[in-house]
RNA sequence: GGGUCCUUAGCUCAGUUGGCCAGAGCAGCGGACUUUUAAUCCGAAGGUCCUGGGUUCGAGUCCCAGAGGACCCA
């Protein structure tokens, strides 16, 4: 590597470092060795060689152990002189190297080119120290990849939480709370996933690109189709292609997949998130609502062991059931009226005003109650709660409601005062479908840039019919804020959203 | 969008009211050491104090602007 190949803002003493790691590897080929052999001994994990010697040592200790070879990342290197301790990390665990000058003979110089971070291997019978650390008597050492650049500081490990996110592989290596939350986040979607294919759901892929992004009150990101000379959404939900999948006959569909929303970053947002839908026709939004129960439940016991896990200062119950409050009933409780009584926007203005609530400019009657919810009902949800019957005027995808044509078939779960998932009962009459459309396109005409297009395919779709269904969308970064009880969506995200340096 | 705070060696951090040449630990480099595990001991190095202006005899420190980040509010 020459100096002009280097990122700018390599400093002149860690380009001196870099070079002295250079010279190591030189020097390795220069005596033989590839410092970055194809192939590796490797005959044992290090997880699996502990447990070899843990088993031998039970059963037989009086005979030697096994030999075993074992790679890994050099984590710590204590030099005696004419006997070295190495520690060794892979993904399974971490074990001490015992390299003696004795037992290696003419390789023990190979240590000289050993440098925290590198990759190597290590070969010898497994035994016990004598402070009884499990250790690799070597008789062999070898590289397997020489490290460049040198590891952040082993005991305090990597603090700056912006190198922590810009360079996650770095927090990775340093951090193992890091390494084990982001392993909890996989295990979550992973028992998620589980859960659907076991109920019988059929795990789906629908196009990101779309001509224009549906499904949810969102604003997208554009990007140009080069082959056909056509602009590009991408999408900001998984709904209407799912639904289409129902009129096809699937009848139990999901998917798991990144979802793009051209909004802020924060605590809870991440302009690209990862989203689970599901739709299941011949139920409705309470079906789903005992799906949502069983699966919340069940992800929390596979992945804390218990349905009640920790959050903040105290505790989430995921034990079912969840506690259940209709929309009218929480704006009762908690705004002291029924919000039926405000039907006009100027109403809702006035509603907001008595209560306090910051009047977002521009804002129609659904941004407005939006606003009053969020602000006077939603903080006050905080362990798990589904919101039910929703005004129909947020709501363009659902079912009306049997009791009150104002409302629909909806419900939000709230968890820790945050949306978890959203549900409907999908609305299948492609008449009332279409005029729902036609109302969006009214409100975009009067500057609401985030309302629903008109999706005429989406309409032909439904014409041709639609089975009775319940759908469910659900936030799986912060489901997985909730589980790992983390304040930060980028904590639990493994590349955040940074700013371009 | 508004506010508060942060940015000093590869990493983790000190740095007093503005005052001599900006310090420490770890890592690295040279040396000693055959049972260490934050190894120990000796030695010598290592700095765009985020960037650019300004105030001042003198700025890491005070002021202004900008960059990046964190948090709070809308």
């Amino acid at each position: 590597m020459t100096e002009s190949q280097q990122p700018a803002s390599d400093t002149r003493y860690l380009r001196e470092i870099i070079a002295e790691r250079q010279a190591k590897a030189d020097a390795l080929r220069n005596g033989g060795f590839n410092p970055y052999p194809p192939r590796t001994g490797r005959t044992h994990t290090i997880g699996d060689a502990l447990e070899i010697f843990r088993a031998h040592e039970a059963a037989s200790p009086e005979t030697d152990a096994p030999s075993v070879t074992v790679g890994g990342r050099i984590v710590a290197l204590r030099n005696m002189g004419r006997i070295a301790f190495v520690d060794l990390q892979d993904d399974t665990g971490q074990i001490q190297i015992l390299a003696s000058k004795r037992a290696l003979g003419e390789s023990w110089n190979l240590l000289d080119a050993f440098d925290l971070g590198d990759f190597v291997e290590a070969s010898g019978p497994l035994i016990r120290s004598r402070r009884g650390e499990i250790s690799v008597q070597a008789n062999a050492v070898a590289m397997l990849s020489k490290a460049l650049r040198p590891p952040p500081e082993k005991y305090h490990g990597l603090q700056d939480i912006e190198t922590r996110y810009r360079q996650r592989y770095l927090d990775l290596i340093a951090n193992d709370e890091a390494k084990d939350l982001l392993r909890t986040r996989s295990r979550i979607v992973s028992a998620m996933r589980r859960f659907m294919d076991e109920r019988g759901f059929l795990e789906v892929e629908t196009p990101v690109l779309q001509s224009e992004a549906g499904g949810a009150a969102a604003r997208p990101f554009l990007t140009h189709l080069n082959a056909l000379d056509e602009p590009r959404q991408l999408r900001i939900a998984l709904e209407l292609h799912l639904k289409r999948l129902i009129v096809g006959g699937f009848d139990k569909v999901y998917e798991i997949g990144r979802i793009f929303r051209n909004e802020g970053t924060g605590n809870r947002w991440n302009p690209e998130f990862t989203m689970l839908e599901s739709y299941e026709a011949y139920t409705d939004y309470h079906g789903v609502a005992e799906m949502v129960e069983a699966a919340l439940s069940f992800i929390a016991t596979e992945v804390t062991g218990s349905t009640r896990v920790p959050w903040q200062d105290g505790e989430v119950d995921f034990t079912p059931p969840f506690a259940r409050v209709t929309m009218v009933d929480a704006v009762k409780q908690h705004v002291g009226v029924d919000f039926r009584d405000y039907p006009t926007t100027e109403a809702m203005e006035d509603l907001l005003r008595d209560n306090g609530v910051a009047i977002p400019p521009d804002a129609g009657w659904g941004k407005l109650f939006d606003e009053l919810v969020s602000e006077r009902v939603e903080p006050h949800l905080q362990q798990p709660t589904f919101l039910l019957d929703y005004p129909l005027a947020i709501s363009p995808l659902a079912k009306r409601t049997e009791y009150d044509d104002t409302l629909v078939e909806r419900f939000e779960l709230f968890v820790g005062g945050w949306e978890l998932a959203n549900a409907y009962t999908e609305l299948n009459d492609p008449v009332d479908q279409r005029e729902r459309f036609e109302e969006q396109l009214r409100l975009r005409a009067t500057g609401d840039d985030e309302a629903e297009l008109l999706d005429e395919d989406y309409i032909v779709a439904l014409e041709h019919g639609m089975p009775p269904t319940g759908g469910l969308g659900m936030g799986m970064d912060r489901l997985a804020m909730l589980m790992t009880n983390s304040q930060s969506i980028r904590d639990v995200i493994l590349f955040p959203l940074m700013r371009k340096l």
